[in-house]
RNA sequence: GGCGAGGUAGCUCAGUUGGUUAGAGCGCGAGAUUCAUAACCUCGAGGUCACGGGUUCAAAUCCCGUCCUCGCUACCA
């Protein structure tokens, strides 16, 4: 293995456009986090980077939605989520943002150097502008009449009626759906980077961890699921990628005409790592290009699966291009984290948002951080439960680690009024079941961290204090006092340095318990290195302690039992507040045909995940009507289910199969239902 | 549909290049103990390793097929 000189550690950039649950938290910004502070008890030279993502289309559509500025929304969301990160000692060197003038100036040269490069493919399109909203105009939001069909009301991708696919410009009439005034046709420009053009030596990278026969990482220490997912995104072929769009809200292309472009997120937000070390290092006499550009720093990225081909690809395609930089070493993105059994959903309110919980738990962020660890979905989906949390809390954090420090506490009171007169040299190491020394459970611990391997860490430095446990149940110093005071002695003192390792190892893990933890042993800060993990003298003889303190609070049901009723009724506030449909007359209303009918049959429809082809009894006639209800229903089951039918909706073909009609369907949230009379009425019976 | 990752004890998960009775934590049962937040400690019961074939002296581990979960993608709103 390389031996690296310092570290560049980066978690994903929160998006900010909402608020932090439990899943970004074990998934990119926890085992970072563990990992930073683990290199830094071993006083390395390391640097731990993030910040919020600010700019986009998201970020101005939400704007307008809230009625406020782009800026507002960045700015509320930045300030909850960088305390988030605070109180729960997520601990990056610095936190920084996209929208600062720093990023921008950083991402804006970056684009010059390689615009300068000529790296870039340069084209000119013609496309539809909105003179009023003053923006270019994506495909769906231009409408028309279909030069194919005379359908009035299609869309600049697609006309609905026919099936034919179209661009804006095939469409007569068109019409900006935003302003309902027709647009204006404008040359606009956009320039693509040419990922095809990297397909070879990305392979070579990412299979052998060589770029042109030159080591540059392990692939072997790479997770399987993310060399999966990029091989997979190789097999398939690169393409070219726009890397400006037509937009207000981001970084401004810095070209002669390029006025109202911004850079797109490729060249915006990655590049967001290296501003926010620029700063860090200006903020601290620091030279940012040693973490950037020195072969011997050590690049890791900390992301969620979602990222994968974002941070293995794309960004090194941009990195490596550029020329100076270096590429990551490692990118140990984690899987998915689910809630009580179901996906975690930002927009349904499904979740366990960081900034409540610190409100409801504000004792209990260390019990998350364990918890979250204890189950981060490091090889596949893992499962937050508010059950598992009570039962991490009081079986492991209470019974084992919190009820050895206190038990040894205690003892060390009653018996010799908190001084530990025993003497290290005199303790029969041989009676624990550690192994001391650097090859021990110090090394145990080390080797789960430098794989990434977090719950394992976690869990062997748990073993340490049940070790302890054990040790104190074997040799029971509460009858060892009566005939012996210089042997209980040195028990405790024994107990007293497996404590203190403790509070080394666990430090990366829980870092307010650590702290607690050296209070009451009354410990020196300095012990808090890597290096003394192992050692058997750490405490010195005669060393007194502090009164016992509870680490971890027992907890009971009740304090739960709201946190579990909460995701049910927030789950039920869905989409109450986007009702924003405009209003329609009767007239419109009644142009629809809305009747009942029976399905008669139903088929999966071929090379489609969600189609069904039904054969619908609508009275006088039976049609075939295509619906993407296949996820949610039973085939055998629906033969006989009666269903409300759109029977004037204009014919379309999909996946071949020609649909005539819609089966109107009840959502929310993930389910769906048909919509029936309740006491059954007969086929063919219209819905007014 | 294509591709990727998974499917191992009640729960959450380990199982390296195929090799003796498949492991851990928690839960559960029993015992022992009382310094400790009825916590700790010991012992134990739980698994045809998704399913069906195949290769091999030997397969959770390799090959083929099927089913299920998650993600990307296509198609769909």
């Amino acid at each position: 293995m390389k031996n690296y000189k310092r570290y560049t550690i980066t978690s994903a950039l929160p998006y900010a456009n909402g608020p932090l649950h439990v899943g970004h938290i074990a998934g990119a910004y926890l085992p970072a986090d563990i990992f930073v502070r683990y290199l830094k008890l071993k006083e390395k030279d390391v640097v731990f980077i993030c910040g919020s993502d600010e700019n986009g289309a998201a970020i101005t559509i939400q704007a307008k939605k809230e009625g406020r500025s782009p800026q507002e929304i960045v700015d509320t969301y930045h300030t909850i989520n960088k305390k988030a990160f605070v109180d729960l000692g997520i601990d990056f060197d610095i936190f920084h943002r996209t929208s600062s003038e720093l990023h921008h100036e950083t991402a804006s040269d970056y684009f010059l150097k390689l615009y300068e490069k000529g790296v870039f493919e340069e084209k000119t399109s013609k496309q539809y502008y909105d003179e009023e909203y003053e923006q270019f105009l994506a495909d769906r939001y231009i409408k028309g009449e279909c030069p194919n069909c005379a359908n009035p009301d299609a869309y600049g991708d697609q006309c609905e009626k026919c099936g034919r696919s179209l661009s804006p410009l095939d469409l007569i009439n068109p019409l900006s759906t935003l302003s309902e005034k027709p647009p204006v046709l404008r040359e606009t420009k956009h320039w693509y980077l040419p990922l095809q053009q990297h397909e070879k030596w990305l392979r070579e990278w990412l299979e052998t961890g060589k770029i042109d026969g030159v080591e540059q990482h392990d692939p072997a220490e790479w997770k399987k699921n993310v060399l999966g997912q990029c091989l997979s995104w190789l097999n398939d072929g690169l393409h070219e990628r726009s890397v400006t769009r037509d937009l207000s809200w981001g970084v401004n292309v810095p070209l002669e005409g390029a006025e109202g472009k911004v850079l797109y997120v490729w060249l915006d937000a990655p590049i967001g790592y290296i501003s926010a070390t620029k700063q860090w290092a200006a903020d601290n006499a620091k030279d940012w290009k040693l973490y950037w550009q020195d072969e011997e720093s050590k690049l890791l990225h900390f992301i969620g699966k979602d990222n994968i081909v974002f941070h293995c690809i794309i960004f090194p395609a941009i990195l490596k291009t550029h020329g100076d930089y270096i590429l990551p070493a490692n990118v140990p993105a984690n899987e998915f984290m689910n809630l009580e059994g179901n996906k975690i959903s930002t927009s349904r309110n499904y979740a366990v948002w960081v900034h409540e919980f610190i409100d409801d738990f504000p004792d209990k962020i260390d019990v998350l951080r364990y918890m979250l660890c204890a189950n981060m979905p490091e090889t596949k989906d893992s499962e937050f439960t508010w059950d598992d949390f009570l039962a991490k809390n009081n079986n492991e954090l209470v019974a084992i680690l919190g009820n050895l420090v206190n038990r040894v506490a205690v003892l060390t009171h009653k018996y010799f009024d908190g001084v530990l007169n025993g003497e290290s040299n005199r303790v029969d190491w041989g009676k624990i079941d550690l192994e001391f020394g650097k090859d021990g459970f110090a090394s145990k611990v080390e080797n789960s961290l430098e794989q990434y391997r977090f719950r394992e860490a976690l869990n062997e430095v748990m073993n340490v204090a049940r070790a302890a446990n054990k040790y104190l149940t074997d040799e029971e110093p509460w009858k060892r006092i009566k005939v012996n005071e210089e042997e209980t002695a040195d028990i405790l003192m024994a107990c007293a340095q497996i404590i203190a390792n403790i509070t080394i190892l666990i430090r990366p893990f829980m870092p307010f318990t650590s702290e607690k933890m050296i209070e009451i042993m009354n410990l020196d800060s300095d012990i808090l290195k890597w290096s003394n993990v192992g050692s058997n003298s750490i405490v010195k003889n005669g060393h007194r302690i502090n009164k016992a303190e509870l680490l971890f609070e027992k907890m009971d049901e009740t304090m739960i039992e709201e946190q579990k009723a909460k995701l049910v009724t927030d789950n039920l506030e869905v989409d109450a507040a986007t009702n924003t449909v405009p209003e329609i007359s009767f007239d419109e209303f009644q142009k629809m045909d809305i009747r009942i009918g029976t399905i008669k049959e139903a088929e999966k429809v071929e090379k489609a995940d969600k189609l069904l082809k039904l054969k619908v009894d609508l009275g006088t006639e039976v049609r075939t009507i295509v619906s993407g209800i296949a996820m949610h229903f039973n085939i055998d089951d629906l033969p006989g289910q009666q269903v409300s039918v759109l029977t004037n909706l204009a014919p379309r073909k999909i996946r071949g199969v020609l649909s005539q009609g819609m089966i109107l369907m009840a959502e929310h949230g993930d389910t769906l239902d048909f919509i029936v009379p309740k006491n059954g009425i007969s086929d063919g019976s219209k819905v007014s």
